[in-house]
DNA sequence: TCATATTTTGAATGATTGCTCAAAACGATA
DNA sequence: TATCGTTTTGAGCAATCATTCAAAATATGA
């Protein structure tokens, strides 16, 4: 019996940046295979369809960013926020910057892929959980719910309001005041 | 000569409609003809093609979006911001919420049609250059563009975080708690 | 009422969409 | 090396896409 002679991963990680930029409908599989070197035949024996691939895709994607948070939060919970936050401030700033997957696939899928865009809201409402469990056990219960609110927000405001290139120093500044609680580093 | 027998403006209340929900790839030329009645002759006549038909629409969005600012604004800079942001949270509750038409184009289409995405980018630009004219002139100049910065995160914020439909007073304490220097009435 | 310019009609266009499948190539096991 | 299940190939499928256009219908000015 034939093994498969490509590395599922490292294509999922091309379809990412694809589904990413472009969106699930203004990316057809006529892309996936130009960018990956996949013959039609071969990328839906792996990977069965275009929804499955994406949904692939966004997986791929969201045990990243929830490594990603896992990792920063183990310097603890404030610390660790402040990290987070000042790392999409900063990618914010780079070239074919495109807000986040998830974001895009919940606000693009919500009416035409409901089942796409209810994964997305998923991995979003998962993700604020564990933002209101760790400041509950560092700023206490009562204002964690507020507070995580707060913080998934402002996640929310610095993705979208990365595409306007607005002024670095004038976001984090904007984000010291609105989430005052947090530890920022004097400047 | 024969007049045209439809309102254009009630036919583009209808692709707002669609394309606010749906996307620019998510929405065919038939969703539109089916939607408004029109036959493909009669749209192409009157609106030339897909990507005209949208600008049409996204400008017509963009007017009434201004209008609504702008009345706000006339009760004051701090009321008004107050008022608009208390309207968003409020309209994130409803049945086929769906963000902001504007915000969506520019997540939607920054790569597969900069075209249509700067067009909305540039709404986005002038809706922000708006409001830090009117903080200037009631909060100073110096702190303008950095609470004009917290306004416009503060609208992505709630716009995208609609989707996960959290209690309407976690976010609205939320923004009392980041934007603490408008005139929020006590509760 | 007629003439004329405009609008509407809707079948049909070629391009692109997501996807299939029989045949060829392949690699692990015996 | 021969066998056999798996993977790859890529031409080609039906469906859908945005768009066109000649003919019919229509409304206005004369």
């Amino acid at each position: 019996m034939a093994k498969a002679q490509f590395d599922k991963n490292s294509i999922l990680d091309k379809t990412i940046m694809l589904f990413w930029q472009q969106g699930y409908h203004g990316t057809s599989m006529q892309d996936v295979t130009a960018t990956t070197g996949l013959k039609p035949g071969s990328l839906y024996n792996s990977f069965g369809n275009k929804e499955q691939l994406f949904i692939a895709s966004l997986e791929r994607y969201a045990q990243r960013s929830a490594d990603k948070m896992k990792l920063a939060m183990s310097y603890g919970t404030g610390e660790g926020i402040v990290m987070l936050l000042t790392d999409m401030v900063a990618a914010r700033g780079k070239k074919d910057y495109a807000s986040c997957f998830i974001i895009k696939t919940q606000l693009e899928l919500t009416s035409t892929e409901p089942k796409l865009a209810k994964l997305a809201g998923d991995y979003l409402s998962r993700t604020k959980a564990q933002y209101k469990l760790a400041i509950a056990s560092e700023y206490g219960e009562a204002l964690s719910e507020v507070y995580a609110t707060s913080v998934m927000m402002a996640i929310f405001g610095i993705r979208v309001y990365g595409y306007q290139q607005p002024n670095e120093a004038d976001v984090l500044e904007s984000l010291r005041l609105s989430l005052h609680w947090l530890p920022w580093t004097k400047h």
